[in-house]
DNA sequence: AAGTGGTCTAGACCACGTC
DNA sequence: ACGTGGTCTAGACCACTTT
């Protein structure tokens, strides 16, 4: 008998599309709870443990977030714990502190070859560019240059970052509806130009870590390419191997 | 009724602990094949579903690796796949080219106090510091210096670097029984020492990624502290963000 | 054909949070 | 007391690999 399946997907993992398929079109919105396991197997015909095995996935790639006791919650980058969960900066000397986004430009500008290369649109396509430093104990630490397509991000301005009171990722999600999932960083060490060098009170030629980063969103849908120059000289980038 | 299990573990935790307890005592090597989950759960008295548990937690923490059909079975940093787990670099124009260590250096020493800090020793203790660079395709990227506990690595020398075949970790594994489970890593830019500089060719003073690891063996013991500086001229340190 | 891991089900019970 | 997620069981069947 030849493989009858040889695109074989298991339930769970339908029933895991099903469920990310209304998480994109916003059936459950960031902080809310999405119906129980039961519900969810009733509504798609099958059983409590195989729903709870898609879960289990989503969950463990931060898509959801279980509570023992009150449900299973769709994640938002508004949630203090969740708010800075991609910024893998600590200061050396241990100290929990908060960094303070402060916003410097937000342009409107055609994408280059690397940018539309990165985000997957046409080059020349209208995109936003943002920059910003981050502080740490009111020290800047950070300074990051974003690209963002156009489309998505319509009417985005600079008065509107200053206002925002909390994360730039939790801003996306608020105004544009874009939830960012998962992301893939290349960092290098270069030499600090003149202006940022002055910006981050760091000699010119200093050592920085660039970050280069690219965002996804549902669908592994790219919405967003930065690059972050950082100060480590109070501060370091932690990383988890296994 | 008050709570009765303040420390309550579920039974598939304990299976974890048992199995690790298994491996940590050397019942099944590196690269063999544990038992199979019905032969396991026999032998703890449980059913297959609590073994499938404990044995899916031990995967998604490589420590285990299970093929269908085949069996599970005990992860090794000998097989080619998993030889470089813990080494991010890749070159930016894409090569998949094999990085080959090339030892410099084999000292006995004793701790000093941020090694000892580290390592989870008394300082003055004996240790091994090791010094190596890392070359791809020939070009010197990487230089590497390994701090690791005496007695853990009893009779290590520069001889037994020089001929072994593969990455250091492989050595651990097979000469010391020590098998590197997890790892953290902090990272850095800075410039370069003369003599650093001169060994990865590059001028002095240009920005390097240095990068401090602590790695571990089961029980969450650390048995390697390292200091890498890596040329990130035509190279990059990939992360994935979720 | 036999053995392994992988999926799916149905049901019972536990731990946690809320009413 | 009730509803939620979390654990544990027993059994059936599927997919993959080897004999």
């Amino acid at each position: 008998m030849a493989h009858e399946s040889p695109t074989f997907s298991p339930l769970y993992r339908q029933i895991k599309s099903l469920i990310v398929q209304a998480l994109e079109t916003g059936e459950w919105l960031p902080g809310q709870a999405i119906p129980s396991e039961q519900e969810l197997a009733l509504r798609f015909g099958v059983s409590q443990g195989t729903v709870r095995k898609a879960v289990d996935e989503l969950a463990a790639g931060n898509m959801l977030v279980r509570r023992q006791g009150k449900g299973t919650f769709v994640s938002t980058h508004q949630d203090p714990r969740a708010m800075f969960r991609f910024l893998r900066l600590k200061a050396i000397n241990g100290g929990p502190v908060l960094p303070k986004s402060q916003p410097l430009e937000c342009m409107r500008g055609k994408a280059g070859p690397e940018a539309a290369r990165n985000l997957g649109i046409e080059p020349g396509n209208p995109i936003h560019i943002l920059r910003r430093t981050l502080r740490f104990d009111s020290k800047p630490v950070v300074i990051d240059e974003m690209y963002l397509p156009g489309d998505v991000f319509q009417g985005i301005n600079l008065d509107m970052l200053r206002e925002w009171q909390g994360s730039l990722y939790s801003l996306y999600e608020s105004r544009f509806g874009v939830r960012m999932v998962r992301a893939t960083e290349k960092l290098r060490a270069v030499a600090a130009e003149r202006a940022v060098a002055d910006m981050l009170n760091v000699k010119e030629g200093a050592p920085l870590l660039s970050v280069e980063r690219l965002a996804f969103t549902y669908g592994d849908k790219p919405v967003e390419w930065r690059r972050g120059l950082y100060s480590t000289a109070d501060h370091f980038y932690i990383n988890e191997l296994s």
